[in-house]
RNA sequence: GACCCUAUCGUCUAGUGGUUAGGACACCGCCCUUUCACGGCAGUAGCAGGGGUUCGACUCCCCUUAGGGUCGCCA
């Protein structure tokens, strides 16, 4: 079969056409064969993290392709947690996943309604995390063992392996004849129980996308090579296994393995780092896939329309955190006011900012300042914190090379103007400035940039006039006092 | 070791036999500007190598090379 198949074709198109039937069969009372037709031709999708204590951002892409697919196809995005591991599976690294995802935007149809594993779920086909479904991996161990697919051996239950080759058909990739190796040669077969009784992954992930009725499997292409069990195991319960879709990984900017400990890893480091998660999502988008007509930035129910499987790229992408951050950048200046601030006021709580300290106008004002500014809400404490520190930490190389005698004296007599202004505003505090200047017979520039540094301890921030008529007079005055 | 996938500027990508190989990020220059950012204009930079097929290959086939993945009683 090749890419994008004539088969997958006609049977999208035949749900396409089922579900504008079944608008006009409902409207008209009468849908009922139709409904269950959909039912069967609707697609349902999962992803199906271990819970390991972080949300990988390769993980974080293949859920967002199948939430994408799902929300293309009108289909059901499944959430399914596999937590076989018991010894390394805990509460928290569960919590990670679920925030992740929500942080992200991708609601799940079906799946954990709360974080709890044996807690409740919404959808027909749960439980949803694998610890609670140990009485259906038994029933399909002993419907393998019952068919001869399935024997004991050393205290485990090994599957009996089909030996000849195995073609993948695969919607990203094409069809991969899948040799078996020289280790496989030897033994075939694998382990499905071991022997302490827990099931394994390759068994659990078959039986789950079976009892779920999964019809498509989007994942990541490292599951490629050993889609040849699962494909055989599908065959060995009878049934035809789901369309694959394996897609590319996402590398480190070198071309290696993104680990744990990698920039830009862990999904968690966006939202320390105070990235926008709409930036994020687009970003991730246009790794492995693109929306062609030379567009980059656009919003998610574009996406959803344009999305498929089968322009999806077949070759890995790296990495890249400098187009990661121009994109926050475009979305921070195009997000609206009060959720800049709120997002904002959270980053700079967070970096230990005592925002309470101060009034709320005050606050609005100075977060107001940095819109449009700011690449993303990590920036703010170096950006912004001078708004809410009592003390300006000034970096000495810049103080050595703004303070001279000179500017010193220039900043003496603005100081002066300034605390003569009758109303200390952006509009009134440029005109003193530039009045000083010419007085001075200087440009603007060099009582600018002594002022700035004064004022907030940095050579770049936000519009200085602005910023001054936020501080306020007395502070102003206290820290033009330069010594 | 075996098996599988992949290969367009530094990076993400458009491109499906005939193009001056397009865009974005990054970088560089200029303009704008109180700083930074934005914006505007311009620029540097790419089809991994070798064989075929063809009148003609970035595009199709083979080989090499390189990168990635898998072969677990991890998921």
């Amino acid at each position: 079969m090749q890419k994008g198949s004539i088969t997958n074709r006609v049977w999208y198109k035949i749900r396409l056409i089922a579900a504008s039937d079944h608008k006009t069969a409902c409207n008209s009372g009468s849908g009922k064969a139709i409904v269950s037709f959909l039912f069967i031709m609707n697609v349902r999708v999962r992803f199906a993290p271990s819970p390991t204590g972080f949300l990988h951002i390769g993980g974080a892409r293949t859920a967002l392709f199948n939430w994408l697919y799902a929300r293309h196809t009108g289909g059901t995005f499944v959430l399914r947690i596999e937590d076989t591991d018991a010894a390394r599976n805990t509460q928290e690294a569960t919590d990670v996943i679920l925030h992740g995802l929500r942080w992200l935007g991708l609601d799940w149809d079906e799946g954990p309604a709360s974080n709890n594993p044996a807690g409740p779920s919404k959808g027909d086909y749960g439980p949803y995390f694998q610890s609670q479904r140990g009485e259906m991996y038994k029933k399909r161990v002993q419907e393998l063992k019952d068919k001869g697919m399935a024997y004991e051996s050393e205290g485990a239950v090994k599957f009996k392996m089909d030996r000849n080759p195995i073609v993948i058909p695969d919607l990203v990739v094409g069809d991969v004849r899948r040799e078996l190796t020289d280790r496989e040669q030897v033994d075939p077969d694998f382990v499905i129980i071991r022997s302490d009784g827990q099931p394994v992954f390759h068994f659990v992930n078959v039986v789950d996308d079976l009892d779920m009725r999964i019809t498509h499997v989007i994942r990541g292409e490292d599951h490629l090579t050993n889609t040849a069990k699962h494909i055989a195991l599908f065959r060995a319960f009878g049934v035809e296994p789901p369309k694959y879709a394996h897609i590319p990984l996402i590398l480190n900017p070198d071309g290696s393995k993104m680990s744990k400990r990698d920039t830009g890893a862990s999904l968690q480091s966006y939202m320390d780092d105070g990235s926008a998660p709409e930036a994020v999502v687009n970003y991730l988008c246009l790794l492995g896939w693109s929306p062609k007509e030379n567009r980059e930035k656009l919003p998610l129910e574009e996406i959803v329309k344009l999305f498929d499987l089968p322009q999806v790229l077949r070759h890995n992408a790296r990495f890249d955190l400098d187009k990661m951050k121009w994109l926050d950048g475009e979305y921070l200046r195009e997000m609206n006011d009060d959720r800049f601030r709120e997002l904002g006021a959270q980053a700079l709580r967070r970096a230990g900012f005592a925002l309470d300290k101060y009034p709320a106008d005050y606050v609005k004002a100075a977060l107001t300042t940095c819109k449009g500014k700011i690449k993303r809400f990590g920036e703010l404490g170096a950006y912004a914190g001078f708004y809410f520190s009592d003390e300006v930490k000034i970096d000495p190389a810049l103080a050595e090379k703004e303070f001279t005698d000179e500017a010193k004296a220039r900043v003496k007599k603005l100081r002066a103007a300034f605390e003569q202004l009758p109303q200390f505003v952006a509009a009134e505090l440029e005109k003193a400035l530039k009045a000083t200047a010419a007085e001075l017979g200087i440009k603007a520039g060099p009582l600018v940039h002594p002022t700035r540094l004064a004022c907030t301890g940095a050579a770049a921030g936000p519009s200085l006039y602005h910023l001054l008529e936020i501080l306020g007079r007395d502070k102003v005055l206290q820290r033009l006092d330069i010594h």
